[in-house]
DNA sequence: TTGCTCCTCACGTCACGTGAGGTGGC
DNA sequence: TTGCTCCTCACGTCACGTGAGGTGGC
């Protein structure tokens, strides 16, 4: 039999783990002097803790390989059990890719520019809402919520920020759609007025806009750069989210937000 | 101004996270109702908790955040600390790359075999270590240990359990080097014995084997398809560390090493 | 007696999640 | 008065890491 120290040092971890796997009960030393409290591990004892180890390699939780290597689970549970863990590797995978692919994008941008950037870019997910809304043709953009935006706020009165969204064809002859959404009350049917569900996103790229719309240009060239930088996809059409325009134009607060698609930056 | 709620909705944050964040300094609201405790977001704040979150998913830590979204480091010192997230965020990766191949090995062997596996093939550093050594040549696998390691034993006292190694040129006309190594104290220099450093091994994938060593090729195979399955790959000579080898053969207890490559299972 | 190994508490980690219990404005 | 939103504690999470303070055998 080893004593702790010695079969620490042959299992490849720490003493702390041998006591905190014999308290919770994974695994008790054969021998425990009952004087000394000593504890005393046999050397087949071994096969259990590399079977448990195993396990949580796996990303299983210490209180699921309790039961695992006791044999209290049949094949069918574990066989579930490890598709579970499959989902979820992946899933874990998956993300990292996307840190590591962000962060790249970001150690080069201060590499070259040394400087950081002024502007940040959240991918998040954007819920469903209940809007009234107004949709209009525009020939470009800059003619854009002069006139429509302050008709709906008028009419009802909102939940929510207003947005916009711009169902621009790409195509320079056809007109850019415009629509104006104010979020209201589900139950609330305002007389006359265009009441929808404005879909959600499950995965955009936002950013927060100041001051005026003049300038928002640049900060869609960013979004697409940074989509690019970071192996990100854009699907679909923009929205604006007008957080603040009750000042002068230069105090606006607006978050632009571009659809991804779900996939994540990387794919193995 | 947004309550708590709105600002966490808009955000896409829980209400504890922002609650969390004022806490700690982070992003205290614009405004505090001194009678009620009423916390106000103003719109522009939407633009310092992107930038919190941008950095959090970057992998940093709350505390380090702070100083960076107030100005507090230099683009020098930024970069650097980019420099560091991108090794973490590489090396998470790989961890999970490894994690998946191994939890998608044990999923196809569950799917066909519908059992678990009875043994587990365990990762891990082994040490370097003092030991005094007998080198014999061996005509074959089976001529092992009967009469090395006994004049090994009866000269000195060992500070661990028995090693062999085994150097097997893999062509069948050469003998394989059969090293029998006993563990001793690095001060103790054994009188007419060669006393030498055992190298450590950087990663080994380990097994227990139990009973009669006749029966360790099984074993070894084993190894070696569960290095194919994962995508590790074998690289040296094997190891024997006998741990328990006092009572009767199929009583033992003997820990299989295999050396691999240090490279994880997948690389992008 | 000096080292060495071992023991048992018990707090700390990290970024919040999750109630419990209560208050303010419409 | 009823909902609704908001508030402040304060414990829980997960698998140990890390001392503190002390004992047993050579």
């Amino acid at each position: 039999v080893f004593g702790t120290g010695a079969f620490a040092r042959i299992a490849g971890v720490s003493v702390r783990t041998l006591h905190h796997y014999d308290e919770i009960g994974l695994l008790h030393p054969a021998t425990v002097d009952s004087r000394t409290g000593y504890r005393g591990y046999a050397a087949a004892q071994l096969a259990r803790l590399n079977r448990i180890l195993v396990l949580r390699d796996l990303g299983f939780a210490l209180a699921d390989i309790g039961p695992i290597v006791d044999e209290q689970v049949t094949a069918g549970e574990l066989r579930g059990m490890l598709r579970l863990r499959h989902v979820d590797a992946q899933s874990r995978l998956d993300e990292e890719a996307t840190r590591l692919a962000r962060v790249e994008a970001r150690l080069e941008q201060i590499e070259q520019e040394d400087e950081m950037i002024d502007y940040d870019i959240v991918v998040k997910q954007v819920e469903a809402q209940t809007v009234a809304v107004r949709t209009e043709l525009a020939e470009a953009f800059d003619e854009r919520l002069g006139e429509i935006l302050p008709r709906l706020y008028r009419a009802i009165t909102p939940t929510g920020p207003a947005i916009a969204c711009y169902e621009d064809s790409g195509d320079e002859a056809r007109p850019i759609r415009v629509v104006a959404a104010l979020p209201v009350d589900p139950a609330s049917s305002a007389d006359g007025l265009d009441v929808r569900d404005l879909p959600g996103l499950a995965r955009a790229a936002t950013m927060v806009h100041h001051g005026s719309m003049a300038t928002v240009d640049r900060d869609y060239r960013n979004l697409m750069r940074w989509a690019d930088a970071t192996g990100e996809r854009i699907e679909g059409y923009s929205r604006e989210v007008y957080l603040d325009c009750d000042g002068p134009l230069d105090t606006w607060v607006t978050e632009l937000q571009y659809p991804l698609v779900e996939e994540p930056a990387l794919r193995r």
